[in-house]
DNA sequence: TATCGTTATATAAATTAAAATATAACGATA
DNA sequence: TATCGTTATATTTTAATTTATATAACGATA
């Protein structure tokens, strides 16, 4: 058994294009000096590199890019000078949040990873994908302790809201606070649909859509609703319900799911 | 708008101590030679690296690490050799699940991100942490599909077996197929207890174990139940039920899921 | 039209990293 | 005690990479 001493996590990712390499740490870090500088020949110097590295980095790049990341000027007033592209701006904020996540992932396996022995295991929880069918992306807005759950209201926008109640256990492990970005599962059994605008019912959470498909099976069928702002909630009902509902494409709907019901996640 | 081209995601990644590189895929492959070859020389041969790299890789290694990675012997009747130790086929074992799930991690990447207008939601889906108190690993013993949803059954060891219900869309999109390891996720609020260990009821999951604490509040209760193999069940019931049912600890309990609240999650 | 600082390109120099080579020490074995 | 193939260590060569340097083209500007 292995004594749980300092390991450090390290690594590095970057992209590549036809087999050549496209966007590293470095050329990121050179492209964002250049928008700062407007100049390949000053963010060079800047960051310590040649200027042919520069050079043959920037060219490299704006050929493997789809559409160019920088427009290069030779002469005129101060002699020339290099911009970047509204496309090359998107790229190096693109690189920078996978690099984020990336980094993420390193301090999770580390935090994860005490000793050699219980890796297997731990390891396997880090990585996930979840047979819950709804997903959604939402901030913290309001947030009630009780003295063994709590309350919590995620705003996903497009005056879309859901009501999830989590342990406070969870709360504090998942650092929930308000305005912290949440993923909101549910699974598609656990959402009760009604034609009914206007029912009275103790399902905290009543989402209004349109229906869009209907996959009917011999106990169980499957219905997807539309949302405001183009999101789909897949629900599970019985066929009986199916039919004495009649739930066709193009109707209204509302979507029932019980706070208890919803999980939440987050990213870090 | 990016078109959607042909975007490949490379990293790697290596472990550091005392901030020292100390574990790395060279250095990895190497020691996997050595415990072929039983010799430094050859195994550096193999890989067509210098014996002297090979040597400073050892030695760094053997150094850094709290317990000899192998051990060398000079001189002797094949005129000496050097073999892994026990530790040192742990750290290989350990090093290549954790390189496996940073390849998972750039595939899924890779996967999500078709451009960069869409990385920032996708991204943050990928790596998360849910608010579900229960996890347990097993892999799929049974596997049957209907029209809708599919009924699956997970191998937790330990005479532990766990029920899911899921849609078929799941299954297929989690790739679920006997054997697979499989995450079993369950909030604690679905998790009923009953202080019964004969009871006939609906839920499809009855697990057996021993009250371990009570944590009692306003309105919910948290129990947690010890399980065969020391797995503890988080479950959260009303006060009522447990001033009824007087749970104590190391008293005996039976937990009832329901098949439909058992969510399941896979790591590829 | 001469000037400017940059891009664009090539070539030489220097630094660095890796590999090849050489050799001593080792200790069981014949 | 001479032999063996290995570890252990230093030294030399070689190769690769990077940097430094030089120079032409550029085009608005004064």
């Amino acid at each position: 058994m292995p004594k749980p001493q300092a390991l450090e996590f390290s690594g590095q990712f970057w992209l590549n294009r036809k087999g050549c390499g496209y966007l590293g740490a470095g050329r990121v870090e050179l492209l964002e000096h250049i928008d700062e500088c407007g100049s390949i020949a000053r963010a060079a110097k800047r960051m310590g590199m040649s200027y042919k590295t520069a050079w043959d980095a920037v060219e490299a790049m704006n050929n493997l890019a789809d559409r160019p990341l920088v427009v290069r000027a030779t002469g005129g007033k101060g002699g020339g000078g290099t911009q970047l592209t509204d496309y090359g701006k998107q790229v190096i904020a693109g690189y920078r949040l996978m690099e984020a996540e990336h980094r993420r992932f390193l301090a999770r396996m580390e935090a994860g990873v005490k000793n050699f022995d219980q890796i297997n295991n731990l390891l396997k929880a880090i990585n996930m994908k979840t047979s819950a069918r709804n997903q959604f992306l939402g901030q913290v807005s309001y947030l009630e302790k009780g003295a063994v759950n709590s309350e919590v209201k995620v705003d996903l926008g497009e005056g879309l809201e859901i009501f999830s109640i989590v342990t406070n256990e969870a709360v504090e492990d998942l650092g929930l606070v308000l305005g912290k970005e949440t993923m909101v599962l549910i699974k598609s059994s656990f959402v009760l649909l009604s034609p009914d605008e206007k029912l009275r019912i103790s399902a905290r959470n009543r989402l209004y859509g349109t229906v869009r498909e209907v996959v009917p099976g011999a106990v169980n069928s499957e219905v997807k609703l539309e949302l405001p702002g183009g999101r789909i909630l897949t629900a599970i009902i019985t066929r009986e319900a199916l039919t004495e509902l009649g739930f066709v494409p193009g109707q209204r709907a509302c979507a029932l799911i019980k706070a208890s019901h919803v999980i939440l996640a987050v990213n870090d």
